[in-house]
DNA sequence: TGGCGATGTATCGGTCCGATACATCGCCAC
DNA sequence: GTGGCGATGTATCGGACCGATACATCGCCA
């Protein structure tokens, strides 16, 4: 998952790590708090080491005006960029649906980057999570129907609040698919910017 | 986290570990999906080389015929009883406010066990999660009105989606804290069964 | 009798987190 | 002018939890 998201966010322009986790806490602000660096890191290296990135020095650092050593062992700050094997990753990663691309963190990186996601998979994204909900929907309200009794009053006011979730989320879900078949974006009330050319396509 | 469900599921009675997620499912089913055998099984062992729970064969199991010898090396259930030492550290755990305890997982567990909460802990807890919330909710409206020009439709759209769930919770936080300031139990509109006396103290 | 779904125990590799460490930079108060 | 302090920046380590997998038993029904 933390694949998909930094992938997506170096193809649009490339950074160091400090500023991908920052990035990465604004556009995914209401899925996870913030990224860790004991996660981060690891993947940058992994990402690399797949080809998918590449790890650079930043350019600051690569003119250095040669006559000043390294006094104190500067580590300056390294510079990520996706690859174009990277890019091709990136379409995969997208494209699937995999059923870890329904649970909670999975769903939302996916949806964050539906803008560069064609609309079939939308679809079938949007739809694969409904489901999941509903099912999650009917498990609670069996358990608040049948096994009541046997729970105490805080444990049933949880049920009742996650119950409510997810109704809520289910009816979020159905605009979003309406939306969706009808062709139209989604409903953006604040700077209807026109539709951009097709920058972001592949190479 | 899984030890404080262990312990507590525990508590009311003895059980093997298939039942054991079972029941972990349908009280903590507005939480998480279903605990894992591989944190189950683990965190199991842990428990129980801790002393905090004992480790016997199903006392079906204990009694065999005797004539008939294990064909197939019978592996049979093995059944976990928390000890009074467990009953000690469930206690300690539910006492426990750290910053664990306002994650979304850690808070669902503990109020799961709100039954057998003190009625301070409850409410600092209570108040720890609103302060959460509170605070992620704030970042999301200032990505909103700060950054929005920045972002995609779909990415705005999660916000948005997010800002909405985080300003329920605080809603919904803000009527449990006010019940229970008043010393009410929360609101039980099915069997409002009486309070049954103090079952469930530790020893 | 043969298969199939529920019951049941268990391991393994992998992802991600929280705590921690350490270094630099710019700025402001003293 | 200097000393601290918060933001920037890279990195590791142990641990928690998950998903896939394996294997065995049991009851039931075709």
């Amino acid at each position: 998952m933390l694949e998909l998201a930094i992938l997506g966010l170096l193809h649009e322009s490339p950074m160091h790590g400090y500023e991908l986790r920052k990035q990465l806490a604004t556009k995914l602000g209401a899925i996870r708090a913030a990224i860790s660096y004991g996660s981060l890191y690891p993947t940058l290296r992994r990402l690399q080491s797949a080809g998918w990135i590449t790890d650079a020095p930043d350019a600051a650092e690569a003119t250095p005006p040669a006559e000043i050593p390294p006094l104190t062992s500067r580590r300056g700050r390294v510079v990520y960029a996706i690859t174009a094997e990277g890019k091709e990753r990136f379409g995969e990663l997208l494209a699937q649906t995999g059923p870890e691309t329904f649970d909670d963190p999975g769903f939302g990186i996916h949806f964050a980057f539906f803008a560069r996601t064609d609309s079939d998979t939308r679809l079938r994204i949007l739809e694969g999570r409904r489901r999941r909900i509903e099912e999650r929907r009917e498990g609670l309200r069996d358990v608040l129907a049948r096994a009541a009794e046997r729970l105490d009053a805080y444990t049933l006011e949880l049920q009742r609040h996650g119950l409510d979730a997810c109704e809520r989320e289910v009816r979020w879900l159905e605009e979003l698919i309406a939306n969706e078949r009808s062709g139209r974006p989604p409903a953006t009330e604040t700077t209807p910017r026109p539709p951009t050319d097709r920058s972001g396509r592949d190479e």
